[in-house]
RNA sequence: GCCCCCGUAGCUCAGGGGAUAGAGCAAAGGAUUCCUAAUCCUUGCGCCGCAGGUUCGAUUCCUGCCGGGGGCACCA
């Protein structure tokens, strides 16, 4: 409907000004067309006039009233159109155009809403990429839900979409892993051995050297520790992984491509883009060490990418690993990290630039921190000494729905405070089962009419006649914004809009749905009963087109 | 010291330059012989952190300051 009206408006600039009504213009702007707060305001509304007055020197309103005579409607969209306020033109549109988009619902079904903005242009998105030396926590899980709906959210707006997982298998933290689980393989076998300072304390670690000891029995004291320590790293990483897998699954998010860091080691990629860098002269020796010269490129500082010890930083490694990215032709890169990885940004930026490939096709999203509550009060949380809640655990406790839908319900930019005890109340203090329960509810209705011989649900033109209550004509106009809403969730990225969407569409049909001495759905007139059927459970296929981008059931009864 | 995010109703937050700034929760009162009350209706609720600037117009963009959170290694 929007893009419908902001081509009208564009030819009928354009017509003005072939006639010479307006001055010539360098460029027509984008059409902005927006939806009034106020009704009397019309259904849609665009400043255009106001933003041309300055090059055209004549008074926005009657710049809008020129545009206005150059409108050809040969569709009949349009009731009534207005110049109103300092300039602003102002849409009514025609109410029988409004039954379009309830078909529309209805036609398109899981596809209404989705749109080919992304013009099939291929993006791939990385996230949660948690190192394999712990389980996921709740901060992840924020990640995991704003990744995977975001890449649903492109799909559905036309982008050709890969998830990927980088797997950190390589580097200190793994050596780490492995020592210290050696130590706990060791204390299990009677030795007096303290973990290392900057081991990793968790519980799990013990395990997962409790299971090594049943699978291997003591043959790696025979090993050279450094050996050893090896084993213990590559068996711990690989179970850990193994659990972040399940994790994810039980999350519901899934990736098209597991990456290891280790390989970009095996295959000599790391070593190769260090050639060439060298080539490039885009990295220099300096006290042992070899630094890359991002400052060049916008970083604050030079990084070192390898060490005088001879081992290479991480960022080495995240070097080979862009580049991968770019020459396996994507045009776009995006990466969501955690807010705390936020420094890293301006470097591997920089190295791309440095590389020659286009920084512009690559975006870093920074997830905010989450803030675990119970009852309001902070649950606390310190990795170091391996006390933190994970994301299994609140899986386990409030449920993936309400998980995924209160990790969506926040700007990804927002920190987000996250209450267990919110997250379980069936009440109307949680967002989700107010948006679930209008799925269940349509249901029932649709059930019931079922049982009375409504089988068929589909379009009569008598319908027009039967669905014109302002409620239920305010309800479809809800209804048509919705792909909108995902365009935009699209283009800016932003998951936080469907969620609040679904509340604004769930509350109007609650209401409608309440004042049933008015609006009973199904009633004894037989005409009307389809056609308020007709309208209900097109409200039903966007509740749950939406609620399956952002993973969360939608459920027939509750 | 530098960098990033946040600051809007009592609380949690929406509002990508526009007209009279919104929603949920909380508070008070009301609604169920009915397709699910996990619901609905009514009522009140605001120096949009402060100060400048850009603009016909700023909660929105820019600068500075104040307050909160996070990050600043040959760690990631």
């Amino acid at each position: 409907m929007k893009d419908k009206l902001s081509l009208l408006v564009q030819h009928a600039i354009t017509s003005a000004l072939t006639a010479g009504h307006l001055h010539s213009l360098e460029a027509i702007p984008p059409i902005v067309m927006d939806i009034p707060k106020i009704s009397a305001h019309g259904d849609y509304s665009t400043n255009i006039a106001m933003t041309i007055a300055a090059s055209q020197k004549k008074a926005p309103r009657d710049i809008a009233g020129i545009i206005i005579d150059h409108i050809e409607d040969s569709d009949r969209l349009l009731s009534k159109v207005e110049v109103a306020g300092a300039g602003f033109i102002n849409f009514f549109i025609a109410q029988s155009k409004w039954y379009e988009v309830l078909k529309a619902v209805h036609d398109k079904d899981k596809a209404y809403g989705t749109s080919q903005l992304g013009l099939g242009k291929c993006v791939q998105i990385e996230f949660v990429s948690a190192n394999p030396t712990g389980p996921l926590h709740v901060g992840h899980g924020r990640c995991a839900a704003v990744g995977e709906t975001l890449s649903a959210i492109f799909k559905a707006a036309g982008y050709d979409v890969e998830k990927e997982y980088y797997v950190n298998d390589s580097g200190r933290q793994i050596r780490t892993l492995g020592e210290s689980v050696f130590v706990r393989y060791q204390q299990l076998l009677g030795k007096t051995i303290d973990l290392p300072k900057d081991g990793y304390q968790g519980a799990y670690i013990k395990d997962l050297a409790r299971m090594l000891l049943d699978q291997e029995g003591q043959r790696l004291m025979d090993l050279p520790e450094d050996e050893a320590v090896a084993v213990c790293a590559r068996f711990a990483a690989e179970k850990i992984l193994a659990e972040i897998r399940e994790d994810l699954v039980a999350f519901g998010i899934s990736f098209d491509n597991w990456f290891s860091e280790q390989s970009l080691y095996d295959s000599g990629a790391v070593q190769a883009v260090m050639i060439q860098c060298k080539d490039q002269a885009n990295v220099y020796e300096h006290e042992g060490a070899l630094w890359f010269r991002t400052k060049d490129f916008g970083d604050e500082k030079d990084r070192v990418v390898v060490r005088a010890n001879g081992l290479t930083t991480y960022f080495a490694s995240d070097i080979a690993y862009h580049k991968d990215k770019f020459e396996r032709g994507f045009d776009r890169v995006l990466d969501i990290w955690g807010a705390d990885h936020h420094g890293y940004i301006p470097r591997v930026a920089a190295s791309i630039q440095a590389l020659g490939y286009d920084a512009d096709r690559f975006q870093v999203l920074l997830v905010q921190m989450v803030n675990l509550l119970r009852g309001g009060k902070p649950v606390t949380m310190s990795t170091r000494a391996g006390e933190f809640v994970t994301l299994r655990e609140v899986i386990d406790e409030v449920g993936r729905d309400a998980a995924r839908f209160l990790f969506l319900l926040r700007h990804y930019e927002s920190p987000l405070d996250f209450d267990l005890e919110l997250a379980k109340k069936e009440s109307n203090e949680n967002p989700v089962y107010y948006v679930q329960y209008v799925h269940a509810r349509i249901s029932n209705i649709l059930r019931k009419a079922e049982e009375r011989g409504y089988t068929n649900i589909s379009w009569d033109e008598d319908f027009p006649e039967l669905i014109n209550l302002s409620a239920e004509i305010e309800l479809i106009k809800l209804m048509a914004r919705y792909p909108e809403i995902l365009g935009q969730s699209a283009l800016l990225m932003e998951p936080h809009r469907i969620p609040f969407y679904l509340k604004e569409l769930a509350g109007a049909f609650h209401a409608y749905y309440h004042d049933r001495n008015k609006h009973k759905v199904v009633s004894d007139d037989a005409r009307l009963s389809a056609a308020r059927l007709y309208l209900v459970s097109a409200i039903r296929i966007i509740i749950r087109n939406g609620l399956a981008l952002m993973g969360v059931s939608a459920p027939e009864t509750m």
